[in-house]
DNA sequence: AGTCAGTCTCCTTCA
DNA sequence: GAGACTGACT
């Protein structure tokens, strides 16, 4: 009797407490043992829930589901309890303080995320929640969190501490030069193939052998020996690749037992955010790591997965409750972030998708503005539409440009809309493109300090050798390569000692000059602060003086980029205890770029889908919503990767809280090629009845329509049709044949055709030549024919 | 060693 | 169509 009327006043409590909370976002907050799956959808409140169960934990331990009666209660103290829920939040709190049930140490929570970006927000929103206790906490992406573990225990996998961290660029160096030692052809295979090749595998756990064993055929088996002889030598510089971080901290803990006890018994609660990106080797350390305690939470969107091509394996949140035993499902639906209109037009779409474990998002705010569509003719058209759209809605709605984000599915669309935007004035900013620490001067300098930290780096050397010119040649830095590997010495030693290579006799003084310049600065390292070592970096190696030699404006910027690396230097040193050359290193290789987007800034964001991911805008617009584009070309013809994209849809529309503007082009100049567009399945697959199609706007060829008779623009009023369609329509507009200065029915990317004599084949590119179209199609016996259109005997196939 | 013209490629991205 | 890259030339 007690013990239930105990139980009922504290749970009330307890949802009082967290009335901010839905009954779904607090039963998750409630859930502390055992595995636990939370499909957030989108704009579900998910950081919120993460924040407050970590909160929860700390605080309150397993309270809320505890049925344990707590000796010392007595009838008083359930009246109190049940009295408690008059009272404000914080005496609530407080009281039930004294409920609490084996309360978690915030020093036993290991919270993963992907970018640096999510980990510091977490970090800091946890800060104010629970306060200083949450320093504790070990919150991080995966990468940073692997490499902790291997500083302490790499040795014991053949990593020495020291070891260095290559970005994309150093492997890109690092395997030409194996294809070329093993005597490849590198146009047969091009290091950034091959190198995706090991990725991919790497993601999966693989080793060369593995893969080796494998092999589908001969190029396969060639990547395994590149794999394998790559692996050799990153081992031999004591370094690591990204992939390594992860796959040798699952190889550290599966093969060393004090390792793996250390982070089991370290980490006996583990949440993972972003679950639906994680790929193989992240599913297999996270399962190692939790395996003794069997606290693993993990949250994500299967809706959200779009980092396939990264290796992202979205199975693993499809499948998590299958694999591993009793798991909690919860999902989270209730959006609080668009309009319905948004959402309907969202789900319409998504659930297209057969490979989900679905969801559908709702919202209890009703209306708001459909989704608008509208074609426009050209891409210079369309991104004018935009501009002058945005301006309407800042006049007409007092919206401030901060509100609009252009969101587009391929980087190279930013450019008619950039010169949009400038040219009426509208202030912008574009997302993306290339970051601070991928610029070449930075890169430089950086690759500077590695060999200064580690003089046996050979890749950082190559790059700066003659960086700036110092007449050291590719021929003598062959020289030296090849020497270095018949002695089994670094490229930094064998200089030292040029003068006795004969090879090198004429290059000598050079080389043994480089080597005297960085063992000086090693020296300057030892003593000085890294803000100072930098800035006699740029000094002692004539970087500086290379730059400021430069034209004007492009060496100033680059300088810049340079000196900047010096602010962020006393930056690192003001924020970290550990300011050495090689903890600033790592930090740099882990550190992606210094986020700074502002949502407040007073402009207009251009970005793409991808990287809008995890952000909201009042007013979104999606330009280029055409097969082709958006779908990619790349998916039309594969369900998975289509899928895929079809996710990527949903996270577009998804982001947009107010409005959202669609539109497509009759012609788009892409790659150099002007292609024909039909309107993207997507926008198809959101029924019109939600869809605000603006005068113009055209559905684009609707099979039904087809089907039934009707001309993809029987329904657009005569006199519109007029100069734009004198050209030629991409929808087969045969009901305006005749007005048309090309008689022939015309076809787009994605149609099926039959020729005469080559049978049937797909349109896989249509270019306008003149007076005529010249199409790429692909027969499905007899392979690719490129003819023009007024000539070539094609039909519509049905 | 540096410059220039011709060639090739081209999606999305984080650590 | 732009940018990266290559190879030949000075």
């Amino acid at each position: 009797m007690l013990k239930d009327r105990f139980l009922n006043a504290k749970r009330k409590l307890f949802d009082k407490v967290y009335d901010h909370l839905n009954d779904k976002q607090r039963e998750a907050v409630y859930t502390v043992n055992g595995p636990l799956l939370i499909l957030a959808g989108a704009g579900s409140g998910k950081t919120t829930v993460l924040v407050n169960r970590i909160g929860y934990m700390i605080r309150y331990g397993n309270a809320y589901n505890s049925e344990r009666v707590p000796s010392f209660v007595t009838e008083q103290d359930v009246i109190e309890l049940e009295n408690a829920l008059t009272l404000p939040k914080a005496e609530a709190e407080a009281l039930l303080d004294r409920y609490s049930e084996d309360r978690v140490k915030a020093w036993s929570i290991l919270s993963i995320t992907f970018t640096n970006k999510a980990a510091n927000e977490m970090k800091s929103r946890l800060e104010k929640k629970v306060g200083e206790e949450a320093g504790a906490i070990w919150a991080g992406t995966f990468h940073s969190i692997c490499v902790k573990i291997l500083r302490r225990y790499g040795d014991r996998v053949g990593y020495g501490a020291g070891f260095t961290i290559y970005d994309t660029d150093d492997q890109k160096k690092l395997m030409l030069s194996v294809i070329k030692d093993m005597g490849a052809d590198e146009k047969m295979f091009a290091p950034k193939t091959v190198l995706n090749f090991v990725s991919r595998a790497k993601d999966k756990l693989m080793t060369p052998d593995d893969v080796q064993s494998e092999a589908k055929d001969f190029r396969e088996q060639k990547m395994a020996q590149f794999y394998k002889e790559y692996q050799r030598r990153l081992v031999s510089g004591n370094a690591l690749d990204f992939d390594d971080i992860i796959m040798q901290t699952v190889r550290l803990l599966n093969e060393d037992a004090e390792a793996r006890e250390y982070c089991q018994n370290k980490f006996r609660y583990v949440c993972v955010d972003e679950y639906q990106d994680t790929n193989r080797a992240q599913f297999v350390l996270t399962s190692i790591i939790s395996e003794k305690h069997g606290n693993l939470m993990v949250v994500g969107d299967d809706d959200q997965s779009i980092y396939r091509f990264r290796g992202a394996d979205i199975d693993n949140i499809l499948n998590f409750d299958r694999e591993i035993a009793d798991t909690r499902v919860i999902k989270l639906e209730q959006n609080y972030r668009s309009t319905k209109a948004i959402l309907d037009a969202a789900n319409a779409i998504i659930k297209n998708n057969a490979n989900r474990h679905g969801k559908s998002l709702w919202t209890d705010k009703e209306g708001g503005s459909a989704v608008s569509l509208r074609r426009l003719d050209t891409q210079n058209d369309e991104s004018k539409y935009i501009v002058d759209k945005i301006l309407e809605l800042k006049r007409t709605e007092g919206r401030s440009l901060s509100d609009f984000a252009v969101l587009y599915r391929l980087n190279s669309l930013s450019n008619s809309l950039e010169s949009a935007f400038s040219r009426s004035g509208v202030p912008y900013r574009v997302l993306g493109g290339l970051r601070f620490t991928d610029r070449k001067e930075v890169k430089d300098v950086l690759a500077y300090l590695c060999l200064i930290n580690n003089p046996s780096d050979n890749v950082r050397l190559m790059r700066i050798i003659n960086e700036p010119k110092r007449k050291i040649g590719d021929s003598t830095v062959n020289a030296v390569y090849e020497l270095a590997g018949r002695e089994n010495e670094s490229m930094f030693s064998i200089m030292r000692n040029a003068h006795l290579y004969p090879s090198l006799s004429k290059a000598a003084n050079k080389l043994k000059e480089f080597t005297e310049l960085i063992l000086g600065l090693r020296e300057i390292a030892a003593v000085e602060a890294l803000d100072v070592l930098i800035d006699k970096v740029l000094d002692l190696t004539g970087y500086r003086a290379m730059l400021k030699a430069q034209d004007e404006q492009e060496g100033k910027s680059r300088l810049e980029n340079a000196e900047e690396l010096i602010s962020n230097a006393v930056e690192f040193i003001n924020t970290h205890e550990d300011s050495s050359l090689s903890a600033f290193l790592e930090e740099m290789a882990l550190v992606a770029d210094i986020d700074n987007y502002d949502p407040d800034a007073e402009a207009v964001v251009l970005m793409t889908v991808h990287s809008a991911k995890g952000l909201e805008f009042p007013v979104v617009f999606l330009p280029a919503l055409e097969e082709g584009v958006f779908p990619s070309s790349q998916s039309l013809y594969d369900e998975a990767e289509l899928e895929e994209e079809r996710r990527l849809a949903y996270v577009a529309v998804t982001r947009a809280k107010d409005r959202l503007f669609i539109t497509h082009t009759r012609e788009r100049l892409l790659y150099g090629k002007t292609s024909y567009n039909k309107l993207s399945k997507f926008v198809s697959e959101i029924p019109e009845s939600m869809l605000d199609i603006e005068k113009g706007a055209e559905r684009g060829a609707n099979p039904m329509r087809e089907r039934i008779g009707l001309g993809a623009f029987s329904q657009r009023p005569q006199a519109q049709i007029s100069s734009e369609f004198t050209k030629r329509s991409p929808f087969g507009a045969s009901a305006y044949a005749a007005k048309t200065s090309v008689p022939k029915e015309t076809f787009s990317v994605g149609d099926t055709v039959k020729h005469p004599v080559f049978g049937t084949g797909v349109i896989t590119g249509a270019t306008s030549v003149g007076p005529d179209v010249l199409y790429e199609i692909a027969f499905d016996s007899v392979g690719t024919k490129k003819m023009m259109g007024n000539y070539a005997k094609i039909k519509r196939v049905q």
